[in-house]
RNA sequence: GGUGCCGUGGCCGAGUGGCUAGGCAGUGGUCUGCAAAACCAUCUACAGCGGUUCGAAUCCGCUCGGCACCUCCA
C-alpha cells in the first residue's frame, strides 16, 4: 500500500491562505507545474532556493508513493525589460551585448541552469518545455480567448481584456487584489498604449522591425505575451485542471493571477487546485535580484571567491542551510548562518556514518517508531523541513548516546532508525554526503586505508607514550582537513 | 497610495492559547597523556503599548521597525 494512504499531507494553498489536506485529482497521480527561469543570465542563489524548495515537494510526493508528472518550463522568449511598449527583449539584449545569436544565449544559460541545479542534487523535472517550442499552441489558445470574448486585437497585438473578464470572473482571486483598487491606483496613463485599460496584458505583441525573435501569427509577425506560455504548456502536459502550481513569491502577481485568468478565459475552468509560493532568499536583508546586483552566484559560493563569505561551501551545505528554513519564510543569507549550517550538516553525516557500527542490545531505550512518525508529521505539515531536521538531531543524540554506551537499541530498531534517517536525508531532502569518506570511489577508499594506517601508527605511539609522534600525526592530518576522533572504541575520522 | 507578509534568546531559525523545537556559539562537568569529538548539565526569548481570557510569544487593536508585490524578476 502506498504511503500516501497513511500520511495526511497538508499543503498551504495561496488561493485560500490556509493549509489544506492534499487530495490529488486522480488518485495516485499528481500533476505539478513550476515556473522556470528566463534564461538570459546565470541563475543566482535566490533562483536556486525556489527550485530546491519545489524539488523537496517533488521528492516527498514521490516518496509518499505518488506518480508525479513535474513540468517546469524554460522561458526562452517574450519577456521584455521594462514597459511593454518600450522594453527590449531580455534575451535579444543579451545577444546584442555578447554579440551572439539569441538562441546561443538561451542555450548557454539553459546549460548553466541545469549544471547548477544538478550540483544542488535537484532531480530533473519530468518535462521541461520551452516557450519557443510552443508558439503554435500559444496562438491557438489566443484564438480561443478571443473567441470567448476575453481578448481584443489592437494594432497587430492581442490584449487580454481584464475589465471584461472581471465582470464574470474574479481577477485578483489569488493575490487578494481588487480590480477597482488597481484602476484607482494606476500611476499615469501611457499615451502610446494600445490597451483599453492599463490592467490589460498582452497575449501577443507585434514585433518592432528591429526585434529579432519573431513568429508569424494571424495578427502580426510578433511574439507571445509573458504569461501565456505557462497556461499553454501546463494545460498541454497536465490538463486544463491539475493539482499543484508553484513558483517564486514574486510571480504571484501579476504572472500567476494572469495564468488563472487565461485558463479560465480559454477553457472555462480554474486551472490549478493548489497554488504554492516559495519565498525569497535575501542578501543583506534584501531580495536577491539580478538587476540590482544584490546577489551571489552558486559558483562563487562553491569556490569561495566572493565578498560575502569567508570560505567556500559545498552545494549540500547550502541546500541544508536552505532546508533549515521553511520554504514559505524569507531566508537571509550570511556567512555566520552558513558556517552554523555546515557544522550541523557534518554532525548529521557523521552520525549516519556511525550508525552501522553501533552496539546492539536486547532492548531499545528509544522509541524509533514514534520518532519515525514525527518525521512524517513534520513533512506532512506543509513540507516542514526545519522540523524534520530538528527530529534528525533527536536521532543523532540517540546514536551518539548509544555509541557512548549511555543508551541502547535492538538490531531491528537500529535497522529502522538507519533506514528512516538515510531515506529522509538523501531521498527526501536530497542531501548528499559530499565528503570523500562517504563517496564510493576508489580514491576515497585508498585514502581511507591510508588514514586507518596512520591511526594504527598513532595508537601504537600513544601506547608507548610517544606523544610527539602521535600528536604530529594528528596535527598533520588536521592540516589536511582530516579530523581524528578518539572514542571509547578506538579512533575514527572525518573529512 | 493599494495588497500581503514579518519582527522569537549572541547568531540562524521552528512553534502551539496553558506542558517553554532544533542547529551554531557560550558556561560548568564527565571522558582524554593533552586536545578535539562525544556525553551530561546549564544560561540568555518572544519589537513596544493596550485589550480579550482563569491564562497569550500564540487571538484583537494601535504604535514603531523591516520586507515583498503593484514594471521584468525565483
Amino acid at each position: 500500500m502506498p504511503l500516501y494512504k497513511d500520511q495526511e499531507l497538508k499543503i498551504y494553498n495561496s488561493l485560500s491562505g490556509e493549509k489544506e489536506t492534499f487530495k490529488s485529482l486522480t488518485e495516485g497521480y499528481v500533476g505539478m507545474y513550476v515556473c522556470g527561469p528566463t534564461v538570459y543570465s546565470n541563475v543566482h542563489l535566490g533562483n536556486c532556493r525556489t527550485f530546491i524548495s519545489f524539488d523537496l515537494v517533488f521528492r516527498y510526493l514521490k516518496h509518499l508513493g505518488y506518480k508525479v508528472r513535474y513540468v517546469r518550463n524554460i522561458t526562452d522568449a517574450g519577456h521584455l525589460e521594462n514597459d511593454a511598449e518600450t522594453g527590449e527583449d531580455r534575451i535579444a539584449k543579451k545577444a546584442r551585448l555578447e554579440e551572439i545569436e539569441p538562441m546561443e544565449v538561451v542555450q548557454k544559460y539553459t546549460v548553466d541552469f541545469h549544471t547548477i541545479l544538478q550540483k544542488f542534487n535537484n532531480l530533473p523535472p519530468s518535462i521541461e518545455p520551452t516557450a519557443t517550442g510552443h508558439i503554435v499552441e500559444q496562438i491557438e489558445t489566443i484564438k480561443e480567448i478571443i473567441d470567448n470574448g476575453f481578448a481584443y486585437v489592437a494594432n497587430g497585438s492581442v490584449y487580454f481584456d481584464v475589465v471584461k473578464y472581471n465582470q464574470s470572473n474574479n481577477y485578483g482571486i489569488l493575490s487578494g487584489r481588487k480590480l477597482e483598487d488597481m484602476i484607482a491606483n494606476t500611476r499615469e496613463l501611457t499615451a502610446q498604449d494600445d490597451k483599453k485599460n492599463p490592467q490589460d496584458f498582452a497575449l501577443w505583441k507585434k514585433a518592432e522591425p528591429q526585434h529579432i525573435m519573431r513568429w508569424p501569427s494571424p495578427w502580426s509577425d510578433g511574439f507571445p505575451g509573458w504569461h501565456l506560455e505557462c497556461t499553454v504548456m501546463s494545460s498541454k502536459y497536465l490538463g486544463e485542471e491539475f493539482d499543484i502550481h508553484g513558483g517564486g513569491m514574486d510571480l504571484k502577481f501579476p504572472h500567476h493571477e494572469c495564468e488563472i485568468a487565461q485558463g479560465q478565459a480559454a477553457n472555462g475552468k480554474n486551472p490549478v487546485n493548489y497554488w504554492m509560493h516559495a519565498n525569497m532568499l535575501t542578501l543583506n536583508g534584501k531580495k536577491m535580484a539580478k538587476s540590482t546586483g544584490n546577489n551571489i552566484l552558486p559558483s562563487d559560493l562553491f569556490s569561495g571567491e566572493n565578498d560575502v563569505l569567508s570560505k567556500s561551501f559545498s552545494p549540500s551545505v547550502a541546500r541544508f542551510f536552505m532546508l533549515q528554513a521553511n520554504y514559505r519564510s524569507v531566508l537571509d543569507f550570511s556567512d555566520d548562518a552558513l558556517i552554523a549550517a555546515e557544522k550541523g550538516f557534518h554532525k548529521l553525516i557523521d552520525a549516519i556514518a556511525l550508525a552501522p557500527k553501533l552496539p546492539i542490545s536486547k532492548s531499545s531505550s528509544f522509541d524509533v517508531k514514534a520518532w519515525k512518525q514525527k518525521c512524517y508529521d513534520a513533512m506532512n505539515d506543509d513540507f516542514n523541513s526545519p522540523v524534520l531536521i530538528a527530529q534528525f538531531f533527536e536521532a543523532i543524540k540517540q546514536i551518539n548516546a548509544i555509541n557512548a554506551k549511555k543508551a541502547t537499541i535492538t538490531a531491528d530498531d537500529l535497522q529502522e532508525l538507519q533506514e528512516t534517517l538515510k531515506t529522509f536525508t538523501f531521498d527526501v531532502l536530497g542531501l548528499e554526503a559530499t565528503t570523500a569518506l562517504e563517496s564510493n570511489n576508489q580514491d576515497s577508499e585508498r585514502l581511507s586505508n591510508v588514514v586507518e594506517l596512520l591511526i594504527d601508527l598513532r595508537a601504537n605511539a600513544r601506547l608507548n607514550r610517544d606523544f610527539a609522534t602521535s600528536d604530529k600525526i594528528r596535527d598533520e592530518l588536521a592540516k589536511n582537513n582530516i579530523e581524528l576522533k578518539d572514542g571509547k572504541e578506538g579512533t575514527s575520522f572525518s573529512l
